[in-house]
DNA sequence: AAGGCGGGGCC
DNA sequence: GGCCCAGCCTT
């Protein structure tokens, strides 16, 4: 006897605690597509508390999908600062300009499918949630409630086989075909709330009566983690300068790759042995007397970043940015004053903010500088 | 199939 | 500290 994935007490538990959540229309009234894609786009690997002061701000700039279309990228991109994955701003503006471009919203998981960033779990989510696509999107909570609803002790690809097809057969269930919206967000807010990675809360689950992992007590065992994968240790060395009217020397990264398109401190290339002080006179930008304001840590998804950070105050900055457009060449792109209330509308990654934190030890202490790290 | 790609909240 | 999150893309 395989349980069920849409049980009654499933729809009954979420019409009493669904959460109220900014992109959600009212229950029984359709929701926003705009607010579901943009939603949907925001929340691939990040939680719900992260994203909604970020999916405020920018409903409050781009009220509608042609709001967005028409805007700059480099726009989006700074209202994404801090919220990561910045291909995914750079892919919701391209979509919001095909879409507005074709004046018709993609309705089906086929259509959206062919819009950049969407994969097959954002595609069959804006079809489930806002067009009613019968559907079930895969995500990690889908993939849990699913382990465990069957007891799946598989891993890996394996693994998410046997989901698809599972969750593949669920969607023919009558119950779901009738509210397929919240069918998903149902899941969701299960999984979120009940059907928990550590410590299920089991007893009140609305699917546990079919729950094979619960019957075999298996269920906060289930799904297997991953093997962890190392974090290698990198390093780097920037230089925060700024001149008498408080302006901030920064770059522009590439605009693919690793923080692309973000502004940056310039610096010295990050690499697996770590700087001292004294590399300062020869990576540095411009000559001056460079004091080590501190150091910055930050943790990303495959490796840890240990940032030196020098600092120097300048009269004025010499002339900077001899060649216009030095990215097609392949080198460095050109130094850049910045006002700091400019910063706060710049493309910035978290990293980055912080290092421009240490700013503020710029202009205290007026001891001797400092000769070595640490 | 595997790895690059952010950041923060939670235990 | 490690783990996980409403994943996608490239190789």
């Amino acid at each position: 006897m395989t349980p069920s994935l849409f049980p009654p007490a499933l729809f009954a538990w979420y019409d009493r605690m669904r959460r109220p959540l900014p992109w959600r229309a009212p229950p029984g009234a359709p929701a926003d597509p705009y607010h579901v894609l943009l939603s949907e786009i925001m929340l691939q690997q990040t939680t719900v508390g992260t994203v909604i002061p970020y999916f405020a701000r920018f409903l409050e700039r781009f009220p509608t999908l042609d709001a967005l279309a028409a805007a700059d990228e480099t726009e989006v991109l700074a209202l994404w600062s801090g919220l990561g994955y910045y291909a995914r701003a750079r892919n919701l503006w391209r979509a919001a300009r095909e879409i507005a471009a074709r004046g018709l919203f993609p309705r089906r998981t086929e259509e959206l499918r062919a819009l950049p960033g969407f994969g097959p779990y954002t595609a069959a989510a804006v079809a489930a949630i806002a067009f009613a696509e019968p559907i079930v999107p895969v995500d990690g909570n889908v993939r849990r409630v699913i382990a465990r609803l069957h007891a799946l002790d598989l891993a890996g690809p394996a693994l998410d086989r046997r989901v698809r097809g599972i969750a593949e057969a669920a969607a023919a269930e009558p119950l779901f075909r009738a509210r397929p919206g919240d069918g998903v967000q149902a899941l969701f807010d299960l999984g979120a709330a009940l059907c928990t990675p550590r410590a299920p809360l089991c007893l009140t689950c609305p699917l546990a009566p079919g729950c094979q992992a619960r019957a075999q007590g298996l269920a906060e065992a289930l799904p297997r983690p991953k093997p962890k994968l190392e974090r290698p240790e990198r390093f780097g060395l920037h230089f925060l300068v700024r001149d008498a009217e408080g302006r901030v020397l920064l770059r522009r990264r590439p605009a693919s790759g690793l923080l692309g398109g973000l502004w940056e401190l310039p610096g010295a290339p990050w690499r697996e042995r770590a700087y001292r002080a004294e590399d300062a006179a020869h990576h540095a930008p411009l000559k001056a007397r460079w004091r080590v304001l501190g150091e910055v840590r930050h943790g990303f998804t495959h490796f840890r970043l240990s940032l030196l950070i020098l600092g120097a105050e300048l009269s004025a900055f010499p002339r900077l940015g001899v060649s216009e457009d030095k990215e097609k060449t392949g080198e460095e792109s050109a130094l850049v004053p910045h006002a700091p209330e400019s910063l706060a509308r710049l493309p910035l990654s978290s990293v980055m903010r912080k290092c421009l934190a240490l700013g503020g030890r710029l202009a205290q202490e007026s001891g001797p500088a400092h000769r070595a790290a640490g």
